[in-house]
DNA sequence: CTGTTAGCGCCTTCAG
DNA sequence: CTGAAGGCGCTAACAG
């Protein structure tokens, strides 16, 4: 639209300053007034400009999301509790997904830090290296991390417990008596949580008083999203001379792929071999059979994320506790059993 | 960071508007004067202002992608397109998912198009009334609708064939004999898509000299996106005294809810029932058995979106065609046989 | 190739 | 409760 404050508050008879506090502050204005303005607004169609308000009041009311890929299905439900949250508190939401690309991820990086464009950013999943992650914490953006973890500069992070999860999973087997149970690990550089299963997976174990064999622990350096990899993997271990009885993946897209080996193998679940994963995705449920998982908290992730982000830029509340871990669930389904005595 | 560009200017001992050169236009300004630039602007770790700058060229490069929700496979695609072609063109996104809900929906659109904001908008399957989308269509805000279809303004659409998905799947299961053949529709209020999608399942069966049994046709209304409703409406079907041997989903969601209700009921697909779905989302393959499906082009969607909409930004081409329909792949995989002739 | 100058449209003290 | 006035930081003519 053409038409400015000034041309609203000439209509309306009155100063540009009476617009904007009819626009920002309306009980200020005295009825009367109030409604003279907003007809000259309606009658000029008058839209407020957003560009001239940051510059004016030094904030943008958006925030970033700077996200790996907006199509796994944890992350998207963490992003719609951001926005829920951001919709909540009148902020807008800039998506940055990176896409795997680490370049793009950099991109992001410098233009988030070398341009004033947001209020703060939401940093979710970091692939990049832990240098310029801390970069960007140090940098004057107000910073939340999730599913990640620095020390030292008092960014808070926000993660799910990636060690319970994995641990929970292989307890759950080794209570069924499996001893010969794989694990299926993405070990992408930088990407923070493989550690933290790898500790659930041995920890499972070292609770029972036993250890895993480490022939049947696989770890991906394949930073990508694409999931054809794994089928070869899954193969080999399943050739295996002992093969393992029990396969705990690292995520429900992996289980997937065990299922798919299995399918093309003959081999039936849980009869054969017992199948974890990790996420309960939606179509967890709907596997023959239905399989075991863990929930993942990442609405509340993201709401909680958002929350304290908010908190930075009000800076409401500077003694924000760093860290949190948020608990994560066990879902029991068909996908386990006994392992077969004849193997 | 509180440096501006003057500050940079005095450390550098240029005009501010040198500095502005070396930022926007490089090529433009002395190889050496501009190293001496970016030094300053270095050392003082200055930061752009985009309000700024927005303020003064009157752009935000920046789009907003208006969404039902982030959470649906095709849609994430597109939003993906969208975003892959926004950094290459140095547009920033702006996410806007309404999440089914219409209120939101509402705010978005006013939002959008009362505010100086964004320099354009992608507005995905509107669930709005037609008047309130024609509403922004007729705002000066550059539009470009997926997923839908007004006439009359210039607004540029771009679609995929929704008619010629459900009519590919219904001809595959005529083609195997199929006559009861069901329809599960979403016919949400203001739903573009579900007309014609019945359209398609009505023309597969005009095509082959026949008429469907309109017994067998199910649009539910409702607008949310929870898939537990559709049990109680597959259970129904079967239950029929001439119960349907085929069943076309209007999408792979619902089609899951087909098989859980069939493994319930101890029902063997494809032999009880055949089963088709639409969009074919990850699971669709690792179904057992694999799921006969359509793909959605979700990904050339959102990139010709895209293009479209920043042609219309920049006036490049005024005479973009009206509206684009995307071709749909029929996925043949075997949850289709013939119908048993015992039935 | 570089500098001068004049706003872009709004908010926000400060008076009244 | 309302008005006057200044400036947020940048870009784009226009000169030189």
């Amino acid at each position: 639209m053409r038409a400015r404050m000034e041309d609203v508050a000439r209509l309306a008879g009155v100063s540009t300053a009476t617009v904007s506090r009819v626009v920002n502050k309306p009980e200020c204005v005295s009825h009367e007034t109030r409604q003279r303005v907003m007809d000259a607004i309606g009658q000029l169609e008058y839209k407020i400009n957003l560009a001239a308000r940051s510059l004016r009041t030094n904030q943008t009311r958006t925030i970033a999301i700077l996200i790996p890929t907006i199509a796994e299905p944890v992350i998207n439900q963490l992003v719609e509790a951001v926005e829920d949250v951001a919709v909540t508190e009148n902020y807008s939401l800039l998506m940055c997904s990176t896409r795997g690309d680490s370049a793009r991820e950099q991109a992001y990086i410098q233009q988030i830090s070398q341009q004033t464009m947001v209020d703060g950013v939401l940093y979710v999943s970091p692939r990049s290296a832990p240098e310029q992650v801390l970069e960007l914490a140090n940098s004057d953006v107000p910073l939340v991390l999730c599913n990640y973890h620095v020390e030292g500069t008092g960014t808070p992070c926000i993660l799910a417990d990636h060690v319970s999860s994995i641990y929970q999973t292989t307890s759950h087997l080794l209570a069924f008596g499996h001893r010969r149970i794989a694990l299926l690990n993405l070990a992408a550089l930088h990407y923070y949580p493989a550690r933290m299963r790898r500790e659930g997976f041995e920890n499972a174990f070292a609770a029972a008083g036993l250890s895993p064999d480490p022939d049947l622990v696989v770890e991906l350096r394949e930073p990508t999203y694409d999931a054809n990899d794994w089928r070869g993997v899954i193969n080999e271990l399943l050739d295996h001379a002992h093969p393992p009885t029990a396969i705990v993946a690292f995520n429900d897209k992996v289980a997937l792929e065990v299922y798919a080996v299995c399918r093309a193998r003959g081999l039936c679940i849980p009869h054969d071999l017992s199948v974890t994963g990790c996420d309960d995705i939606l179509s967890a449920r709907y596997l023959d059979p239905p399989l075991t998982t863990v929930r993942i908290p990442a609405y509340e992730l993201g709401q909680l994320a958002m929350q304290t982000l908010l908190m930075r830029i009000n800076q409401t509340d500077p003694t924000i506790h760093k860290t949190t871990l948020l608990d994560v669930e066990l879902v029991v389904r068909e996908s386990c059993a006994p392992p077969e005595q004849a193997l």
